[in-house]
DNA sequence: CCGGATCCGTTATGATACTG
DNA sequence: CAGTATCATAACGGATCCGG
């Protein structure tokens, strides 16, 4: 059989996602709105972020908060299962910053510690 | 400013390709054929599969070996580059079988030890 | 202005068939 | 075995528009 049983393919839905990860990533951050991750994702399109955050509200990934206004506010925040793939992305970034940045271009990973936001 | 430098998005040519973490994560087991891939990642058309090597080659991520025939033989290996994914791979499948399968569902890394590490 | 939705063109992926 | 060719669908990018 060739059913084994692989996780990452599991995990496809994500990774097929151009933008997934990179989202993760400015989330990780802290909360941020529809407006704040279109200025720090440079090259997403309104659409595919609009697309991209459903989807991870969807799996379970993020969460999206309505303030009621006006102004009405949207925050995108990460659930538990989003936060869980900090290690991963950490890894990833310092991944990229090893082989594909040069020294002076690789930030300091900006997560945030101690993450209880309720 | 908008032009963080953002690790992640440096990768992004390896991130949006659906298969990408995928064809590797199977590679960390070792040297595999084409239809050897094929075979293991249930789901994937050989077109895609076909593209996405060329890109990992590309990317300097894999290695294109052709044992002379009659039969030629194509194998894939990963580079050292390839091979330092390893973690990002191995906490992806660990998130992977955490949130997305069920424990009996979740397989132990077939991952090739005594490779380079940093 | 904010948080998208809609329309349209381009690229990536999937299914199937076919080739050296 | 290791792909290519062809065609159809899905994802993406750019631009515009819209209700609050």
């Amino acid at each position: 059989m060739s059913s084994d049983k692989c996780p990452l393919m599991a995990a496809s839905k994500l990774l097929s996602r151009k933008w997934g990860l990179v989202i993760i990533y400015y989330l990780l951050e802290g909360e941020k709105t529809f407006s704040e991750l279109e200025k720090k994702i440079n090259g997403i399109s309104s659409k595919t972020l609009s697309e991209t955050l459903e989807d991870l509200v969807e799996m379970g990934l993020a969460e999206r908060i309505v303030e009621p206004g006006p102004p009405v506010r949207v925050r995108y925040r990460l659930t538990e299962m989003g936060r869980d793939l900090e290690r991963v992305i950490v890894y990833m970034a310092e991944w990229a910053c090893k082989w594909l940045l040069k020294e002076d271009e690789c930030p300091r990973p900006k997560i945030r510690e101690g993450s209880a936001q309720s």
